[in-house]
DNA sequence: GACACGTTACGGTGATGACCGAAGCATCAG
DNA sequence: CTGATGCTTCGGTCATCACCGTAACGTGTC
């Protein structure tokens, strides 16, 4: 077949470990510049640059240049996926050697954006009380949203019509993705469902990002909003 | 975080022309020789050893000796899905400039298996006779079988129920995954149920394999139920 | 204009790793 | 036992590629 050679492209490119971290980096869903991603690679920028242009040209990364600064950031939806599966794959094995393993960082295991929607204690424990509260159903390869997890989110603020009408007629019923948390090894809530609700919570100051990373913070409004509404326990 | 290394490692093993392609032949969900991957990875077997050992250790794929053979396979479901999810990128990402993607090979793209489900034509048409029948829901990220659904793969002789035992209380409805079909575009039933019915159809004759190929070739036997019971229609 | 900063282009060095030939182990057949 | 087959180990060669230093190129700032 054609694409075979492109998928040995493709991986051989992930698998660097500059650009790994790279990659790693832009899975919040950001745009970073090149010098930024430069630092997390641990290269020079001139050896930086010459990784980024070499993704950006297949189309791994896309670019947006903003006065002399190069934003780069994942180039689609699927990237995204595919570095989560090959993590998914990495974090389980490395698990059999070394058996404590994800961020060492506390505010990472905490919670931390992935890609469009939130992962850490914090991503499972939302899952885990929507799914206590009757508001959604889990399996490990897929999930849905009830009617009375409909109401919640409307209720919280989430346009759920307007989530229902991007994906077609095809799903009548709101479906969401798991994904399963690499740090956590408990799946969360992904896909379009998971990701509206990572924005809006950001939009209404739930939580802020921590720095330059892909950690988020979780302010005193939104902990009381995910433990009374969403009936969220962080231990 | 600890994995880091591990990350890159891993998409490092997987992104080599011969281990890629051992790997893609790997796909089928069967366990292959040691000469048979030399063969399909285009190297002698000394080389094939080097490689099919490396990836062993790492924990991708899982050795089985039988006599004076070595049987690998992939280690993991999540391995198969992490390597499904690189072709589906780099699919996409050839695709713009090749216009014309996936198997030259008509059997591969009429039907195939995909790990352990149905996909190819085949598959797509499935999924789609399923969504049109009101037997099931799919979304890009999620689908689900509806109660006339599973009354129809109960009739088909498919235990259902064994499917809902197996995957716990957390999910009282019948979820499966969807899988965007890197030759068709379009997404066909994966998961337990999709792996369930691509079973059932193996031992009641319904498709057979192709030589050593994943492609599958579909019976007299199998047309006439596809068509007659699921309401398949291959133009 | 001059200067600083972010980024890219080029050339040479060094290290990693893919590859095969030859040889060595197992397993099975006779 | 002998021979054949499947597979692995070892040694050495060769190509690829990551990396950085230097230098150039844009884009903003003063």
């Amino acid at each position: 077949m054609a694409s075979n050679a492109m998928f040995a492209t493709v991986a051989s490119l992930v698998g660097e470990p500059a650009r790994a971290g790279m990659l790693h980096a832009l899975m919040d869903g950001r745009a970073l510049t090149a010098s930024e991603l430069a630092q997390v690679g641990r290269v020079t920028p001139q050896t930086a640059s010459g990784h980024l242009t070499r993704m950006a040209a297949v189309g791994l990364l896309s670019l947006e240049k903003q006065g002399r600064h190069r934003y780069y950031r994942l180039a689609s939806q699927s990237v995204a996926q595919m570095i989560e599966s090959i993590m998914q794959v990495a974090s389980g094995l490395d698990r059999k050697r070394t058996l404590f393993v994800g961020p060492r960082d506390v505010a990472l295991r905490t919670a931390r954006t992935c890609y469009d929607h939130l992962a850490g204690r914090l991503g499972v424990a939302l899952a885990d009380a929507l799914v206590a509260g009757g508001y959604a159903e889990l399996a490990s390869d897929a999930g849905l949203v009830t009617d009375a997890g409909i109401q919640l989110l409307n209720r919280m603020g989430i346009d759920v019509d307007a989530l229902l009408a991007r994906r077609g007629k095809r799903a009548p019923r709101v479906l969401c993705r798991p994904c399963l948390d690499w740090s956590e090894r408990r799946p969360h809530l992904a896909g379009a469902v998971g990701a509206a609700i990572c924005a809006h919570s950001f939009q209404n100051g739930w939580i802020r990002r921590i720095s330059a990373t892909r950690a988020v913070a979780i302010t005193p409004k939104g902990q009381r909003i995910f433990r009374e509404d969403f009936g969220v326990h962080l231990e």
